[in-house]
DNA sequence: AAGTCGGGGTA
DNA sequence: TACCCAGACTT
C-alpha cells in the first residue's frame, strides 16, 4: 500500500491549509515578479506593505522602466539587499526595450534578466504562465532534504544539483503548478518550519524520513556558525545656515549601493580635516552623538554620530555625490535604515 | 566554493 | 542571542 503521490497529498493539504489571501497571488507577471524579487531573503510579513507602496507609484513594467533609479530605491529603503531594486529597474528597461513590453514566458529567458535565478525564474513562470517548473527556494530545500533524508549543506553543489533533480522529478503534471509552487512555500512556511516542525500536521508525515528517524533538528544539515566581525564608523551629520544635512550617494558595489548616506570618516578625531579635504566643507564640531550598532549578516557596525556645523563650503576637492537635503527630503529619498531611525529621533 | 549583500521575525 | 527568510551575483 503506497501513499498518494508527493504532489497530490501537497495539493490537497494547500487546498485547505495553504495561504490564499496573499496580494501577490494574481496571474499578471509584473507583480508576481515584484513579489518574487521582494521576497528573496524576506519574509512575507515584511514585504507586504513595500509590495503595496510600490504597485501605487509603479503600477506595471512601462511606469518602473521609465522612472529615474533614485524613484525606485527610495520605495526601497529600509527592505535592504539595495541591488535587488538596481537590478529590478535593469530588467524593467530589458522587458521594455527587448521584449516590446510583454514579460518573457520561457524560465530560461526570465532567468536572463538581472537579479533572476532559476528558482525565481520558475516561480515566474508556474505562478504566471502555468509552466511546468522546479523551484528550490529556502523553504523547498528545506521539506525535501528532511522528506528525503538528505544530509550535506544544502550550499554544496552536489547537495544543491540532488535537491534540485528531486524537485523536478516531484513535479506534477497537469494545470496545478501555480497551486503546487504555492504549496510548497506554504508548508515550508508554516509546517515544515525551522524549529519546531508540526509534523502531525504534515500530509508527508508517513514517509518523511527525517519523521521517521527523528532528525527533524540535524535536517537540513546546519551550517557552521562562524563569527562575525565588527566595524567601526563616524557619520558626520553636518548642518548648514537653513538645517540641511549633507548627504552623499554611495556606488553602485558594496553595502546600501546606491543609496543616500551620511559622509563617513574613520574617526572624530581628523573629522574636521577629512570634512576639509574630502568634502569641501570648513566645519565646526558640535557634540558627538551616543555610538549605536547596526548588524549586518556578515559584520557588525558601530556607528558614532557626529554633529557639526557648517562654516563655509570649498568648492574645489569634492568628492562626488555630495548634495544637500532638507530633513524632509532625506526622509522620502533612498536612505539606509540607520539613517532613517537617526533622522527621524 | 566562498564571500557579499539588509533588515527583521521568531524562538 | 542565534537562526533564517519565495537568492543572486561576484570573486
Amino acid at each position: 500500500m503506497s501513499a498518494a503521490p508527493f504532489s497530490r497529498r501537497l495539493l490537497d493539504w494547500h487546498a485547505t491549509h495553504g495561504r490564499h489571501d496573499l496580494p501577490w497571488q494574481v496571474s499578471d507577471p509584473y507583480r508576481v515578479w515584484l513579489s518574487e524579487i521582494m521576497l528573496q531573503q524576506t519574509q512575507v510579513i515584511t514585504v507586504i506593505p513595500y509590495y503595496q507602496r510600490f504597485l501605487e507609484r509603479f503600477p506595471d513594467v512601462a511606469s518602473l522602466a521609465a522612472a529615474p533609479v533614485d524613484d525606485v530605491l527610495a520605495l526601497w529603503s529600509g527592505l535592504g539587499y539595495y541591488t535587488r531594486a538596481r537590478n529590478l529597474h535593469k530588467a524593467a528597461q530589458a522587458v521594455i526595450e527587448r521584449h516590446g513590453g510583454a514579460f518573457p514566458r520561457s524560465p530560461a529567458a526570465i532567468s536572463e534578466l538581472p537579479g533572476i535565478g532559476a528558482s525565481t525564474a520558475a516561480a515566474i513562470a508556474a505562478f504566471s504562465f502555468n509552466t511546468r517548473a522546479a523551484i528550490l527556494d529556502g523553504n523547498v530545500k528545506r521539506v525535501l532534504a528532511r522528506w528525503a533524508g538528505i544530509d550535506g549543506l544544502v550550499a554544496q553543489k552536489a547537495i544543491e544539483k540532488q535537491l534540485w533533480a528531486l524537485a523536478e522529478s516531484l513535479l506534477p503534471d497537469g494545470p496545478d503548478m501555480p497551486a503546487y509552487t504555492q504549496a510548497q512555500m506554504d508548508l515550508g512556511a508554516t509546517v515544515c518550519t525551522p524549529k519546531k516542525p508540526a509534523c502531525l500536521a504534515c500530509p508527508l508525515q508517513d514517509d518523511c524520513v527525517a519523521k521517521r528517524d527523528g532528525r527533524q533538528a540535524e535536517l537540513p544539515t546546519p551550517k557552521p556558525k562562524k563569527i562575525i566581525p565588527s566595524k567601526t564608523t563616524v557619520m558626520l551629520l553636518i548642518r548648514d545656515g537653513a538645517g540641511r544635512i549633507l548627504l552623499q550617494q554611495r556606488p553602485p558595489n558594496g553595502i546600501w549601493g546606491g543609496l543616500w548616506c551620511l559622509p563617513e570618516v574613520p574617526s572624530t578625531l581628523a573629522a574636521v580635516a577629512d570634512a576639509r579635504a574630502q568634502l569641501g566643507c570648513e566645519i565646526e564640531l558640535d557634540e558627538t552623538g551616543e555610538d549605536f550598532v547596526h548588524v549586518f549578516s556578515h559584520y557588525r557596525l558601530t556607528i558614532t554620530p557626529q554633529y557639526a556645523t557648517l562654516l563655509r563650503e570649498i568648492p574645489q576637492a569634492r568628492e562626488a555625490g555630495l548634495q544637500w537635503f532638507a530633513i524632509p527630503d532625506a526622509l522620502a529619498a533612498g536612505i539606509p535604515k540607520p539613517l532613517r531611525s537617526l533622522l527621524e529621533r
